[in-house]
DNA sequence: CAGTGGTCTAGACCACCCC
DNA sequence: GGGTGGTCTAGACCACTGA
């Protein structure tokens, strides 16, 4: 392990920082995949020729951006959209009342087409690239709550179609992560409020006209890379868009 | 300072929590009020009979949840709505394009009332409470964007008055916290589309029935003690709610 | 039982701020 | 220069897990 010299460097990082970095890449290259357990702190200590405290302050902020998962006496493990308990990240919806509801996922459509200027900007590519749209619709207790638009880049998704889509039992980020290697670790969503189409309207049962929540989201990876952009249509009848300001 | 038997507690908690507990109770009795630098690592260590590891711990945590500022080289601080750092910690909507922009508050009526079973129960009054009740338009650039109606305790904010508000030139989280001693620490917004009503429309200069954001928010002060209630209608023509997913 | 993360300590030194 | 928070270390011990 090299370390700076600190008091001349202009961009002078601590040392439990430059770890995160590697560890940082160690997660973008795959040796540590999403569920694995990484090596234990003092092993990395080793590794890295420093202290465990160092280490452990690195795997801090890393499971602070949910990341990393540590468990007391198992170990540190790479988060994974699998677990249950990172299912509802990035989905804000609840239920007016009651509880937990079943949610059912039901893919529409799904096709190829060329990356207009709005879509090229936000996933940061040159217009005309190949990307695919899907259109699904989500259900909780058999009701129809959430139509989604979601566009991703063909290259990263690369056999992506309707069959695959409705074969899948796993929750869409789960199957970018297991299917394709992508692995979403941050996203950014705008929110309006918007009258209903036709289209949107008959999928939702809801009148043509009504008011729905149009939830625009961008989804990063690693290295803060736009992946995939999204734009959903939400019935707030039953449920509604929960937010905790901190 | 006492320390507690671990191995046989069954509500074991560790040192640096129970620090912080005791820290909390010095911002919520008024011992360090907003604005004011706490005593400095080293000092809180003596007094307390621990490491400053372990107050540095405690710290980190209330740091995290915006209770602290740190800043280096000068020491730790009470968090302040006035300070215009957190001014937009509460308020997510920004405009659709452009940067930073003129705001004004402009408050339209306030009156008294007797709580109904719908705000006692969110700001766990008794029925029949009195409670104050303002109505204001939030304008950016001049253009009215949200319409807010907020109700509180009127026991906590005695002598909040339509003459106060249009008096006060600070946002109203500031004046909460300087003029009543109500600090806001935290909040939940639930958020729905709805159609704007005559009322509404008019005020906010746009079609009767235009789809419009329902932000409902619940804030918090310390202890976890609901102390606010508001809903806000947002015009989302030029702006929208953002909202970071982590 | 051994191995993991979690807590706590004491001490050294660095970066930053202000007098 | 003296005070503050920020980093780093080495070592001890505790809490939790699973074989």
């Amino acid at each position: 392990m090299t370390r700076q010299v600190t008091s001349l460097s202009p961009t002078f990082s601590p040392l439990y920082r430059q770890i995160k970095e590697l560890m940082m890449s160690s997660l973008e290259a795959g040796e540590w995949g999403p569920g694995d357990a990484i090596p234990s702190e003092s092993e990395l200590a080793l590794r890295f020729g420093v202290s465990q405290g160092t280490v452990r302050k690195a795997i801090d902020e890393m499971a602070a951006e949910n990341l990393l998962v540590r468990r007391q006496g198992k170990g540190t493990f790479v988060a994974t959209h699998n677990d249950p308990r990172s299912f509802f990240r990035f989905l804000r919806l609840v239920p007016n009342e009651g509880g937990l509801q079943q949610s059912h996922s039901e893919p529409i459509e799904c096709w190829r087409a060329k990356a207009g200027q709005d879509v090229a900007r936000v996933l940061g590519l040159e217009v005309g690239k190949p990307i695919t749209i899907v259109r699904r619709l989500l259900s909780f207790d058999a009701e129809p709550v959430v139509l989604d638009e979601i566009y991703v880049p063909s290259d990263l998704f690369p056999d992506l179609s309707l069959e695959i889509l409705k074969g899948s039992d796993q929750s869409l980020y789960s199957m970018y992560e297991s299917r394709y290697g992508v692995r979403m670790i941050r996203a950014e969503e705008r929110i309006r409020a918007v009258a209903a189409d036709k289209s949107n309207a008959d999928l939702l049962r809801v009148p043509e006209g009504s008011p729905l929540l149009l939830v625009e989201r961008v989804a990063f990876t690693y290295g803060n890379k736009p992946v995939e952009w999204r734009r959903g249509f939400y019935s707030t009848q039953k449920h509604h868009y929960l937010n905790e300001l901190g």
